[in-house]
Order: C-alpha cells, then structure tokens, then sequence
DNA sequence: GCCAACGTTGGC
DNA sequence: GCCAACGTTGGC
C-alpha cells in the first residue's frame, strides 16, 4: 500500500498503530481492498513521491472493507458527491501496524533484485496506491531485506 | 519542476 | 462508443 509521507507516513501510523485507508479514488485499488483483502493479509506499507522511494514499514489488515465515509462529508478533501450512504462508491479497510524498518527498502534496490521481476510495483507505469504481491515476492522481501 | 504513463470526463 | 482534452501519479 502506498501513500505520500507528507500525507501519511509510517510514523503516523506508529503513533496511530491502527488507521483508516482512506481516500482511494481509483476503481481498480478500491477494488484489491473491497474485494480480495482479508483481515489477517500481511501488507508491505511504501512511501511514494519521496526522497527515497521504497518499503518503510510492515502491516496488517486487520477489518474487513467497508464504505470510506470521507466520500460522504463535504468538508472532507476525499469528498466525493456521487458517493451516498446507499450506494457507496468508495471503499476502504483498516490497516495495522507490525513495524516501522530500520532501514527503507528503496525502490531502487528493490528494482536491482531479479527475484522480484515482475513484482506489480516494479512494472513500468504503475501507479495503483493499493496492488497485489504475491507469497513469493513478499517473502523474498522479508528474507532479503528484514532482520 | 519535468514529463511519461495512466485514468477520467464529456462532447459528439 | 470514440477519443481529445484534461487531471493525477510518482520517479527522476
């Protein structure tokens, strides 16, 4: 899962331990989280559009999705006026921290790694803030770059 | 700040 | 339903 550091870093969620993932507004992330999310599903927790790019943290999902009602309030940036109570648009889940790294896993080093080819994060133009990985990948990425 | 790669919108 | 115009993402 992705999100902008000046938006939400891993150390709000430090503070938080647990958080809404709000505001996805983008029909095939939403759809990761609606439909194939299970509370228990381990989540590699990345900061985009920074210094350093990469993996800074470990979570979980820890509810199942449900309706993101910031698509219901007005005063909210991720309003969105086509989303109601009865027919919601948006969905989310919650997310729950396992451990801040000790070190980023950057992008770059994740990119240099060829058991990681075809990682849905390395492929070119892709920019969905929620996407799958697969057992294989992420426990290569727990192997090679965690303690 | 640039810009390539995507997504979305809306006129037709 | 096509597609041009526009908006967003995000690495660099």
């Amino acid at each position: 899962m992705k999100t902008e550091p000046t938006t939400y870093s891993i150390d709000h969620l430090v503070a938080e331990n647990v958080t809404h993932w709000e505001g996805v507004r983008n029909y095939q992330a939403r759809n990761f989280m609606k439909n194939d999310m299970r509370i228990g599903d381990d989540v590699l927790f990345y900061h985009s559009n920074t210094k350093v790019p990469g993996i800074v943290g470990l979570a979980t999902v820890c509810s199942k999705s449900y309706p993101d009602f910031f698509s219901w309030d007005p005063d909210s940036n991720y309003f969105d006026p086509k989303s109601t109570k009865e027919n919601p648009r948006w969905f989310m889940v919650d997310v729950k921290l396992k451990c801040k790294l000790d070190a980023v896993i950057s992008l770059h080093k994740l990119k240099e790694d060829p058991k990681l080819i075809g990682m849905t994060l390395l492929n070119k133009g892709s920019r969905l803030s929620v996407q799958p990985v697969s057992d294989t990948h992420y426990a290569h990425i727990i192997k090679a770059y965690t303690i």
